[in-house]
DNA sequence: CTGAAAGCGCTTACAG
DNA sequence: CTGAAAGCGCTTACAG
């Protein structure tokens, strides 16, 4: 835009007057196409004047107010149906001050659950005439928080989705809330009001892999955690622990060792855990790349899984299934998780009262796969 | 919104009047949050009072017409800087016909290649003022075509981009063309006018990995194609095997088998190959996904990867690093490539002269990583 | 170089 | 139950 001088009309306009006799104009070299292809939008006045009524009227009918006849109704109805109306969310939302529009805001390294997330919140959105724009940051990058208030007001977004680690970020939270943008916060630990958040329960999964491990029979296990600034981190760790506890297993303090949620850190400690004098039969690594970390580290040290090792993740993105063997996992409803955040959303955008509701809940749960066998 | 009762305002206007002084409206109970964080954000009309011009003059200065004097510009650039005023896309778009927003329609498995698109999409977008709006679908599927002709004309998207394998959809692109909406499409073959194609030289990368294959010492060589619909499965087999010919390794017709870009059609295939009495020293599977597959057919076998078996694959998805060993692949710019796309895309947009264009040309480059030794 | 009027497609009070 | 008028925030001819 910056180069071009807007006081001249760059593009035709789609939307222009109905020709007189109601039919849609057609561009001059048609010829072949239909002309509802070609021809701009039907608008609200060529609906209104086509059924003889006003424009109020036709915006009643529309947006399903009981305070029209039915006679009426049944005319607009299928006026719109004739000439295939529908509504510009562009200038409605001008109107009543909204966007239609929701925000998915990451900062989130593993691309399966962004597009799985997206899918589900759109699968949502499209029921309800919402469409999403996405938005990936940085996090630490200087005049974060600016940006992101930028991009919600100029984009007068209706609500944003917030995945983790931007769905633990306390400054970015206050920020929605002091610009009044709804919001959906989808995280490990209820940290928030019930209504602003979708809570999957890693503790109670990590539980499971726990309990699996020990009822394998392993008692050598060590733990590869996330980065202790993550929530989820502190979840998985303490599920798991408890579990293994429970059930007379205890991990020594040196085979729990932090890593970064990456393929490097897990291979790292992998190496550290695996050529150590007296090493674990069995590593639950915090999420699958590290997962897969430990497969490398094995893979050099030529020691089998899961004869010698049994590796379990958490995540079950693609990679884990791919692995040789196939790894087990903790698998993430993703798609639920956006599926529920956004019909929450906008619920509370349309001015419902999710208020008093309880908070949304999904569990994950363990796939075992071939990464899992007893110890030696 | 089906439920409501559209006629009672659902939320209070985030855009109200001005103060009388010039300084923005401060809610109720503002106590400790700053004034601008919680009101309206300021229009065009705050500007045109406070520098007491002419809101067409404001206008102007927006959009960079040379037709204001300086003295007028620098008043209300000041203005505009010390209220920070942002022009709404949403009016903006309403007066001329123009929505500021792009669409990424895909149809596609691959996350990481989604997620690097957006990416580079999203770097030529905002620095346009031009968000994203995603829309995954289903091609196969009844009304596709109509669902997104919908899409587009609801949201009056100002361009799409299209990436495989949608982008070498016919009947979609003729809707696109009909409804005269710009696009780009991602592609390994020019079948459009140059203004409107990113390509991705699939067979020259395809070549390289035959090269490498035959510089390698391999001479008992087998490919597992794409499915033969997609334009690349030809792309990437005949670079290929013209490459390997040119060397004079020759591949025979049996150890040419198709596969569907899946992990299960890869590891199907890589049994065919490695259970027969003579096998391949070599194979190239045509992405990433069938690469895995080969892996765990090897792996079933008991075939070691690279000593009795090379193996290349195709995309450099996070997978293949991450396999043991290392596989070897082709990289694709993809995060490039969609910034490419969409800067070409608005450049037409806003009226450049995009049709005398060069078409815009991506070059894959194979990785060589662990899986590639010489024959034994 | 600058501005008053009309319009983009929709909605909201306000009347009837 | 229905409509004429004004407005959302911006832009475009058209005058000056």
């Amino acid at each position: 835009m910056a180069d071009s001088d807007l006081e001249k009309p760059t593009k035709v306009r789609r939307r222009k007057a109905l020709a007189g006799d109601g039919r849609l104009a057609m561009a001059p070299d048609a010829a072949a196409i239909p002309a509802w292809t070609l021809a701009r939008a039907p608008t609200i006045n060529d609906v209104a004047r086509l059924a003889k009524v006003s424009k109020k009227t036709v915006s009643r009918v529309i947006n399903r107010s009981p305070h029209v006849h039915d006679t009426t109704r049944t005319v607009v109805d299928a006026v719109v149906a004739r000439i295939g109306y529908v509504p510009s969310p562009q200038a409605r939302g001008l109107a009543i001050n909204r966007s239609f529009l929701l925000g998915l805001i990451y900062d989130n390294p593993n691309a399966q659950y962004i597009v799985n997330v997206q899918g589900g919140i759109l699968e949502a959105c499209h029921r309800e005439g919402f469409e999403l724009v996405v938005h990936p940051c940085r996090q630490v990058a200087p005049g974060f928080l600016a940006e992101v208030k930028a991009f919600i007001q100029r984009q007068n977004l209706d609500g944003v989705i917030l995945i983790p680690p931007l769905s633990e970020d306390a400054a970015l939270v206050a920020l929605l809330r002091a610009i009044g943008c709804p919001y959906m916060r989808l995280m490990s630990v209820p940290l928030d009001e019930p209504s602003a958040m979708v809570l999957h329960t890693d503790r109670t999964a990590a539980a499971e892999v726990g309990a699996h491990l020990a009822q394998l029979g392993h008692t050598k296990v060590a733990l590869i955690t996330g980065p202790q600034r993550y929530r989820s981190t502190h979840e998985r760790r303490e599920g798991f622990l408890a579990a293994l506890a429970e059930r007379g297993v205890t991990v020594p303090d040196a085979w729990i060792l932090e890593g970064l949620y990456t393929f490097e850190t897990g291979e790292k400690r992998g190496m550290e855990l695996l050529t150590a004098a007296d090493r674990p039969t069995a590593i639950f690594a915090s999420n699958d790349e590290m997962a897969a970390g430990v497969y490398r580290a094995a893979f050099r040290l030529g020691i089998p899984i899961p004869r010698d090792l049994t590796v379990v993740g958490f995540d079950d993105t693609p990679l884990s299934s791919r692995m040789c063997p196939a790894l087990s996992t903790v698998r993430l409803p993703i798609h639920d998780m956006g599926k529920l955040a956004a019909d929450r959303l906008i619920a509370r955008i349309n001015g419902g009262d999710a208020g008093r509701s309880q908070p949304l809940t999904v569990t994950p749960r363990l796939v075992v796969r071939e990464s899992s066998a007893p110890p030696l």
